[in-house]
DNA sequence: CCGGATCCAGCTAGATACTG
DNA sequence: CAGTATCTAGCTGGATCCGG
């Protein structure tokens, strides 16, 4: 009996995978409205997150293929990030999941309170 | 000015931090198909989770309030888990999810052939 | 049958410093 | 402006053993 290997087989832990980095939703989701530049992006990022962690996190969702890294040779640099074919695809689960995300944080005011 | 803390307030960050355990969307996904026992559950998770995890995963959830456990009193023990009312809701997010997750299966077996 | 307690290894986010 | 290199601390999944 081989090893039951589910990540490129199973949708849920594939995209379980994909979404383990602590920011990707988010970033997605400021990606989901356009284009946007390193510093914008790190800007609309909550405070405690530094570049370093942002940097590493867009390099790894662009090896996974849903984001584009552009790079425009300029004086000074410039560097935008989109979302990429799947990417623009994964919006619809964003939108679900924006919804659900506020019931949740419903949910949790009524029983933290 | 004081920290910028997204839990609780934006709906991507908190879901994403909900999200976080290696197999909560497996989990929810098998519990949305009805209340199931643990042994049953363990059955059908991959071979190289150990019941430790699995157990320590539905804790997880059962504190986020994601998932109810009920314990019957019998020899010997038989405990059910199943979606909690905001769980329940979250099976929209699942459904759009799978969708998402076989399309970029469908991407990954193109680009890495 | 359904776990808890413990320990350990690996990953990864964050801090800091440096660069074209 | 947009990063990389390096180090560290903390979390967490997995293994093993014990228990009601």
């Amino acid at each position: 009996m081989e090893k039951k290997e589910l990540f490129g087989r199973c949708p849920y832990v594939t995209a379980q995978k994909v979404l383990t980095g602590k920011w990707s939703m988010y970033i997605l989701y400021l990606l989901s409205e356009g284009a946007i530049r390193f510093n914008e992006l790190q800007r609309r990022m909550p405070e405690e997150m530094t570049h370093t962690t942002l940097s590493r996190q867009l390099k790894t969702l662009e090896k996974e293929g849903l984001i584009i890294r552009t790079e425009y040779q300029q004086i000074p640099p410039r560097v935008e990030y989109r979302l990429s074919e799947v990417g623009e695809k994964f919006k619809s689960v964003l939108s679900v999941l924006k919804i659900w995300g506020d019931e949740y944080i419903l949910y949790l005011n009524k029983t933290k309170k």
